[in-house]
DNA sequence: AAAACGGGGAA
DNA sequence: TTCCCAGTTTT
């Protein structure tokens, strides 16, 4: 049998039931793949159902705020998705008439739709034999042919990109897509691949040189840097103020509490040297509230204090991006995951 | 060619 | 802790 032979045979028996399966409307399937990018399965479950049940056509989904959608993908990480995904929906409408593309091209013109989603949409719409290539495609190729080039190199990724096209069963280029993924999650996995059961056990590379738990290579990247964030919690009548962030950092658009960043670790007396903190708040004296809290991102690490402060000691009161919000409406703003965290003990 | 961009589960 | 998840965009 062959490799795609062998995959198919496997997919029949051990496929996952997934909503997105169920359907070759590719403004659905755009919804899951997007919602999907380094997300896992289970995670980005509930959002698709939310997602799907909110704007069930392209052009509901165009006709929201993106503040809706925002608030929608709230949680989910990785905030420029929602974004892009507003942008694009409205490219949909404008330039496609409301009619979602599946053309491999077309799709790549979307924005947040790269190689990888433009094949997964074209493949399970249309059956356009168009090989995706994601982390389980990866692994599994590097596995099952020995490869040790790494991954994440630029000539790693273009070996394969072609081997990857070079596999594709192009009599069921959307079940084989399905099929491989699905085969990289469940059965030939980062940790302890279930090789003992493998139908790709005889030509496995990997397996037959006992390589399996050194595949993929993967080239380690920049450690994280840290960085000191100064939360201030300013509640007057009800209403508590919230400032939104700009383009440019992470979290860009999303809503905390008026902040200040340092580049150290700052007691109680060294904040209160500082020079802006004097801008905005003179020699008033913060209380703390709780421990720091330690907020790991995959590039950075973020230590978080939090501070209450009385709403008339704040001496600055032109804040562009700042403003009182009542407290039962907090919820309408979407915020990040430190401050959504936060919100939920304490208010 | 690298770095930025989130959050969470598993080992 | 470290790795990695149905990756894409920006620098």
């Amino acid at each position: 049998m062959s490799f795609s032979e062998r995959i198919l045979t496997w997919y029949a028996a051990h496929k996952r039931a997934l909503p997105w399966r169920e359907t070759k409307n590719p403004y659905v399937i755009w919804l899951s793949e997007i919602i999907l990018q380094q997300t896992r399965v289970e995670q980005g479950m509930p959002y698709f159902l939310r997602f799907f049940e909110t704007f069930p056509n392209v052009t509901k989904f165009a006709a929201a705020e993106e503040s809706e959608i925002l608030r929608l993908w709230q949680g989910l990480g990785y905030y420029s998705r929602a974004r892009n995904m507003h942008r694009a929906s409205k490219q949909v409408v404008e330039l496609h008439a409301g009619d979602f593309p599946t053309a491999y091209q077309a799709l790549l013109e979307l924005p947040g739709v790269g190689e990888y989603t433009a094949a997964a949409i074209a493949a399970f719409s249309k059956n356009s034999p168009h090989a995706v290539l994601d982390g389980n495609v990866f692994r599994v190729l590097s596995r099952y042919f020995g490869i040790h080039e790494p991954i994440n190199s630029t000539a790693g990724k273009k070996l394969f990109s072609k081997l990857a096209q070079e596999m594709l069963d192009r009599d069921h280029p959307g079940d084989y897509n399905q099929a491989i993924m699905d085969f990289g999650a469940l059965q030939c996995k980062p940790k302890n691949p279930d090789c003992s059961t493998c139908v790709l056990q005889i030509d496995c590379v990997a397996y037959q040189g006992s390589l399996v738990d050194q595949l993929p290579v993967k080239l380690k990247g920049k450690k994280s840097r840290d960085r000191f964030f100064h939360y201030f919690v300013i509640e007057k009548e009800g209403e508590v103020m919230m400032s939104q962030r700009g383009e440019g950092d992470v979290w860009a658009n999303l809503f905390e509490f008026p902040m200040l960043e340092t580049t150290e670790r700052l007691a109680v007396d060294q904040l209160m040297e500082n020079e802006a903190y004097q801008q905005l708040f003179g020699d008033a004296v913060p209380a703390v509230l709780g421990a720091e809290v330690k907020h790991l991102l995959s590039h950075q690490n973020i230590y978080a204090r939090f501070y209450k402060l009385p709403a008339e000691s704040l001496q600055i009161t032109k804040k562009r991006e700042w403003n009182y919000y009542l407290l039962e409406n907090l919820d309408k703003l979407a915020k990040h995951k430190l401050i959504s965290s936060f919100v939920e003990q304490n208010f």
